[in-house]
RNA sequence: CGGGGAGUAGCGCAGGUUGGUAGCGCGUUUGGUUUGGGACCAAAAGGUCGCAGGUUCAAAUCCUGUCUCCCCGACCA
């Protein structure tokens, strides 16, 4: 491609709305614009490195057997009442209605039009196992985009979908499309961990997301060095601590003023935040009769110096969301804001819940449900039961890894890439099921797998960038050879040697960004340097005279000289070693 | 949805308190000189100052409303 005809412009300064250093980059490439928040523009450049990552899911989707489909943006809503969720998702489903009333979506994601696929074309367990997958416009109106191409609203989606006779044959195809993830992501020069993640509203059993670890990620991880151990801390656990062992004490009230805070009320009483009892007020949403939600107010109780954590409770009580409950309804249940305690509530208003440790603790300093007043010496079993006893609380930075013990990492990352093992949920919700040997019918065993292209493209920017700009990977750079051109109308030699150069390796099936444009040196330089194409060619009049071209790459900054009679294969070697720098980074992942 | 910030030329910004014909840098166009890390000289094009009302002889500037964008949080299938 000659510059001098590209579609594209560089900028010097940087645009004020972009915060992070991908979009600050993507944007100064000209490779993306703004249309709105959380919307984009892709321009040639820009494209051309969505596509190659988007090339590079075709291949590692079509080694393991995919086939790709492509299938509708704009979904009736029909399918998405079947399986409920029209009604589930709140306003990130952006709905329409087309000229006779008929209620449409965007697709926000596509096991419903999968599920439904399936229901039409099998029927006999000869059909399976298949696995179909798209690469795809999806829309979600997200309350915030915000990052650049890193969380918006439109966006290119690579879903793929596992088509299973049982739940033996998902779990052995996850491992397989596992690798596969980390294949891609290798790929594209790109570091993730692999987490064990919620699954959410999707449903399903097991489910991982990978992860890019990044301070401007979004989500929070907890790591063992130790044993590999990784979790999205929605879900992360922690080995606790060994309650102490004490004879129970009758209960006491105790005054304290003023002290509404456990750290308050630790210092208040000189005990530690360990020997209290934090009470949560919150109001679930929980599944109710024929379809419809109900509200449930839920009490739950961790230790005082623990975090509880909203998914983990969420799941326990099998909630659809949860939120803090108002002082009015705390009231109502017999309980006092700041003052919480299991013991002498409406019993039979409160879904009662309990972390483990404080289950197991003797003597903990709980609320009365008065203000001004706790109690002491409370115990589970003897002073109160709850309707759940489980893990609840947040894992933290240096908390016992629950596999090996060691201190747990706290880091940030952003979700490249998520893969879950749905079960059933979709297929008996669109009626896709099929035959037996015996004639029996059974639901199809599903999978759904996805990985943003846009995205990921965002995060290798964020990662992969010096002070001069982008250093993409030669997998996915918009060109793999910059051929800077230094000759002016006044070294017509110049000018025809470039020329030769370009038709010699564009005809060899190299792909080269020819700066062929009438600009100084540095323009030409930084630009190279700021787009991040791997490879950068100079052809000047010194190096002509001495019978050779400059090589400068990217990513590491080492130049070195190919001769004009050797060139061919001097980039090709070039190239070549791009290349294994990448395969070398692929391995053999073990499910984590 | 809660909190904070911002909308003036393609990009970055000034002007606004004290109302009086809208400016700077980069980029763009033309001509000339230059030409190995973002050249120089000269000329030029380009803005209903987010939008709508209001106050006023007069509004980018003051008032009211509204829309949009960015950041933090909530949310995130």
């Amino acid at each position: 491609m000659r510059m001098s005809k590209l579609f594209f412009q560089t900028l010097r300064e940087v645009p004020a709305d972009a915060e992070i250093v991908s979009h600050q980059l993507m944007l100064r490439t000209g490779m993306i614009r703004q249309i709105a928040a959380g919307i984009f523009d892709y321009l040639p450049l820009g494209l051309r490195v969505k596509q190659k990552i988007e090339a590079i899911f075709r291949d590692e989707m079509n080694a393991i057997e995919g086939q790709e489909v492509n299938l509708p943006v704009v979904h009736p809503a029909e399918l998405w009442q079947r399986t409920g969720r029209w009604y589930e998702i709140g306003d990130d489903m952006a709905r329409l209605k087309d000229r006779n009333g008929r209620e449409l979506c965007l697709g926000m994601t596509h096991e419903e039009l999968m599920a439904d696929l399936a229901q039409q074309l099998v029927s006999s367990y000869r059909q399976m196992p298949f696995m179909l997958y798209q690469i795809q416009t999806k829309f979600r109106d997200e309350p915030r985009p915000r990052a650049g191409t890193i969380r918006v609203r439109e966006f290119t989606m690579k879903d793929a979908y596992s088509f299973d006779l049982d739940f033996a044959g998902l779990d052995a195809f996850y491992p397989r499309i596992y690798q596969s993830y980390f294949n891609i992501f290798h790929r594209c020069g790109l570091e993730v961990v692999a987490v064990n993640s919620d699954t959410g509203m999707m449903g399903g059993t097991m489910a991982h997301e990978f992860m890019a670890i990044t301070p401007i990620g979004e989500d929070t991880l907890l790591i063992c060095d130790s044993c590999g151990y990784s979790a999205n801390r929605q879900i992360a656990t922690a080995r606790k601590p060994q309650p102490p062992v004490a004879e129970l004490l009758p209960i006491e009230r105790v005054h304290t003023p003023g002290a509404t805070t456990i750290a308050a009320l630790a210092e208040f009483l000189n005990i530690a935040e360990t020997e209290t009892a934090k009470a949560v007020f919150l109001v679930a949403e929980l599944a109710g009769e024929n379809g419809k939600s109900r509200e449930q107010f839920v009490f739950a109780v961790v230790r005082g110096d623990m975090e509880l954590n909203e998914t983990k409770l969420t799941n326990a009580i099998k909630a659809r969301r949860v939120r803090p409950a108002t002082v009015d309804e705390i009231h109502a249940v017999g309980a006092e804001a700041g003052y919480g305690s299991p013991v002498g509530i409406k019993r039979d208003q409160v879904l009662l819940i309990v972390d483990d440790l404080v289950a197991a603790s003797p003597n903990l300093v709980a609320g009365a449900n008065q203000v001004d007043w706790h109690l002491r010496n409370v115990n589970y079993a003897r002073d109160y039961k709850a309707d759940i006893v489980t893990d609840l609380v947040a894992a933290a930075e240096g908390d016992a890894c629950p596999q090996c013990g060691a201190a747990l990492r706290s880091v940030r990352g952003v979700e490249v890439g998520n893969i879950f093992k749905l079960g059933t949920k979709y297929s008996k919700a669109m009626g896709a099921t099929y035959l037996d040997e015996k004639g029996e019918s059974h639901p199809i065993v599903m999978g759904s797998y996805g990985i943003g292209s846009d995205r990921l493209m965002a995060v290798v920017a964020e990662l992969h960038n010096d002070e001069n700009g982008i250093q993409w990977p030669i997998t996915i750079a918009p060109y793999q050879v910059s051929l800077v051109s230094l000759g002016t109308p006044k070294t017509p030699d110049v000018v025809e040697a470039a020329e030769r150069i370009y038709r010699q390796l564009s005809d060899a099936g190299i792909e080269v960004l020819y700066d062929d444009r009438d600009e100084r040196a540095g323009v030409k330089f930084n630009d190279a340097d700021l787009l991040g194409i791997p490879i950068r060619l100079t052809v000047g009049g010194k190096g002509l005279k001495n019978g050779i071209v400059e090589t400068k790459l990217r990513r590491t900054g080492a130049m070195s000289e190919i001769a004009l009679d050797n060139l061919l294969v001097g980039v090709q070697a070039l190239i070549r070693a791009e290349l294994q720098a990448i395969d070398a980074t692929l391995t053999e992942e073990k499910l984590v």
